[in-house]
DNA sequence: AGGTGTGAACACTTTCACAGCA
DNA sequence: TGCTGTGAAAGTGTTCACACCT
């Protein structure tokens, strides 16, 4: 047990977490090497991963899916309520907004806001679209802990300036860019045509070998 | 020059090439130097990605913008189009298929499936919905060479399957769900919540070292 | 001088293998 | 016996440092 996570092991106790819950008996045992099987790793790899932050196993048995679910939840700060404000009212916004899997894990958006005063003022279930000017207010008054930008590449530095000054920690971006923020800004991308790329690649070697 | 190209080389000359794209002098050069400011990484980083392709650059002066582009647009397998079929035409779906980033780099979608009966036959743009039965008809028939999964967790499965008996070589999983499938085809996620939950676990690392 | 290309050193991650506990 | 927890070994990826070319 000790400090130093890497990226790789925080995404796969995130999956661990997953297939814990989609268990059938979470009155039951798990086993590094079902858990591995499930996740697609192996067995030493959980156990390494799991170490790091305490043993929560019982040898020769393996781990209570209940309590391992739990200490995960834990690990990973999910025993709690984020809230998120996104920026971006466009069509992946909106879909990222209907998406129900962030509400369940405890993703709360709690203030959407778009530049383009034609969508300012809409409302989306319960909550209405603010003036993207207010960033800063949303974000000092609100409590935001997470912010999440919707909105095309060439918006988002500026965007993001702003936000770290206002004093956000956390920032999830759509958007095709490398951002640049101070190192206790936490920064996360999700970018799928980098994906796609990949695939591109994956490809165009495969038929390059044979 | 050699194979053994890691994940995380792909993902970089993704980066760069998107950079090199961005850059104001397609006539002009650019140093490893550069391109590593641009994408955050280290110049000797950028030598050694590009050195498993080949020798691009000039010594003393640095690599064509123009060249290098080509030369990554290659090993990317992007100096071509791929054809790519969507199973899900939900609101990830939807907002996938308008989003312009896609079709810009080559990735054509060529058809759309659901296995709601209320949306097949639908028009998007071009395109008309298909019933989601129709999945190893439109591989077989229409040369797909990427499968886009926009569909809920509990329906990915069964699709995979079908798609890789099909013959689909390469697939792009919007659903969290961990997949299995033969090693000859290519595999990759793209997981909002997890990235969330990555933010999250540092959110609360941080607040625990104070 | 200036900047690439690359072997060698280093750092990090994964796997192995086994002692130790239920 | 069965399966965890963990040092040590192996494997990968990154950084250094410098020879070499323009």
């Amino acid at each position: 047990m000790s400090r130093k996570v890497s990226e790789s092991t925080v995404r796969r106790l995130s999956l661990y977490l997953r297939i814990l819950e989609e268990m059938a008996s979470p009155g039951g045992t798990v086993s590094s090497e079902d858990l591995a099987e499930r996740t697609g790793t192996t067995a030493a790899q959980v156990r390494k991963d799991l170490s790091l932050f305490g043993s929560f196993g019982k040898r020769g048995l393996g781990y209570s899916v209940e309590e391992l679910s739990g200490r995960l939840r834990a690990i990973l700060g999910l025993d709690r309520t984020w809230n998120v404000a996104m920026v971006g009212a466009g069509r992946i916004g909106s879909a990222l907004f209907e998406y129900s899997g962030f509400w369940k894990r405890g993703f709360h958006i709690v203030a959407v806001l778009d530049a383009d005063p034609a969508k300012v003022g809409r409302r989306w279930g319960p909550i209405t679209i603010q003036d993207a000017s207010r960033l800063e207010e949303v974000i000092g008054g609100a409590g935001v802990d997470i912010l999440i930008l919707a909105v095309p590449a060439r918006e988002v530095h500026a965007i993001v300036d702003r936000a770290v000054a206002a004093g956000v920690r956390a920032i999830l971006n759509f958007a095709p860019a490398q951002l640049k923020v101070p190192e206790d800004v936490a920064l996360k991308h999700v970018n799928m045509v980098m994906e796609l790329e990949a695939l591109s690649f994956t490809l165009s070697q495969d038929r390059k070998e044979r």
